[in-house]
DNA sequence: AGCCAAGTTAGTCAGCTGTTCAAGACATAT
DNA sequence: ATATGTCTTGAACAGCTGACTAACTTGGCT
């Protein structure tokens, strides 16, 4: 019987939540499944955690910084579009590595929904924040209107949304692939014609 | 007391159903619930339907008809730019006319990813497919490869998607009407890259 | 009047929920 | 060896809510 640390426990804890959310829901996410499927106790929940809704706020967190380390690692690129791109294809391909994620933060965002509360609008308004600062950190040197930079977060979001609801309704790999390169071209094609310079030919 | 109709009371369950899942969720839709919402006693429903999930057959169809309404009500137009661009536009406007058929049509795709379960992958495929059908009617003097039909339906498809989701996140009614402009110039320019610039074959 | 569809009341009963507790097992320090 | 603090567990608790139903009353038509 190996015996675990309670932060190892909790992180564990966390993981096992997100991959139960996205199968079952919120609703769905019991604390019994929520233990078997981190492999532990039920009891050992709670002796990691006061309550279930304790749990939940680290999976809130854990969820929300992967939004950030996501758009911090896509490193500052050239230009604007360079980092528009980059930031598309960024979240879709983490999408596409890791399915759990994808459903269990669609779950969040519908929950938080339901329930108006801010938790959940949180996590998708900090990551469209998110995206927003490394876009003006892009245009630093030709600063675009307020709106602009709006507009661009918005049709970058929009595309990551509609791509990750696809994937995940049909699960198709092999389709997700190329519809993340589609996805990636409507992008360039609208800065192009937004911002007035010439698309680079494909 | 006013007497109604099975046929009306069923219609009532329906639209109460689709209201309840808006607000509540899958999970949430209860059978006390939707009769409340209904205003009809509970055992009213048992008197109309046999069981939950009889009801719940029904309010797929209504949701999956709704979408073949929305297609064939966007007339033939003289081009597929134009067919696409009507397309686009009658979803996104009916989403911000109805936000609770939209949250419910997310929940009810949602759970089908879920649930695995082929009812409400079908109620997201029947839509597709019925997009790529206009589609392909308003292209059938200059008939397009498959795999231009398909990617156009996607890009649709995925710019309706992340409307909705954005939309039904932060209720703001006037910045979806801005943000549904901002979609159909996003589908405009693309169609014009990839339509104008790209020979038969890629 | 007779008849049936529409409507109601007041449940049944099963299943699952978050949470707790007392007790045991392990590792380490004294 | 004994004590200590950390992990681990099976079994229960208490309560709620779910779908569904039997038996009854009411309304309206012929």
């Amino acid at each position: 019987m190996a015996r675990i640390s309670v932060a190892q426990r909790r992180s564990d804890f966390i993981n096992a939540a997100v991959e139960v959310i996205a199968v079952h829901g919120i609703d769905g996410a019991t604390t019994r499944r929520i233990a078997e499927q981190a492999q532990a106790n039920l009891a050992m929940l709670h002796y990691c955690y006061d309550s279930k809704e304790d749990l939940f706020a680290d999976v809130y967190e854990f969820v929300a910084g992967r939004y950030r380390d996501l758009v911090k690692s896509s490193d500052p690129h050239s230009t604007l579009v360079d980092t528009a791109r980059q930031l598309l294809r960024g979240v879709m391909e983490w999408y596409l590595e890791s399915p759990s994620f994808t459903a269990a933060a669609l779950e969040l965002i519908n929950w938080a929904r339901r329930q108006h509360g801010e938790r959940g609008i949180a996590v998708y308004d900090q990551a469209l924040e998110t995206v927003r600062a490394a876009l003006r950190g892009a245009a630093s040197e030709h600063p675009l209107e307020a709106e602009t930079i709006d507009q661009i977060a918005y049709v970058i979001a929009t595309l990551a949304d509609g791509f990750a609801l696809n994937w995940l309704t049909y699960g198709d790999r092999a389709a997700a692939t190329e519809q993340m390169e589609t996805a990636v071209s409507v992008l360039e094609s609208w800065l192009a014609a937004r911002l007035g310079t010439t698309p680079v030919a494909q």
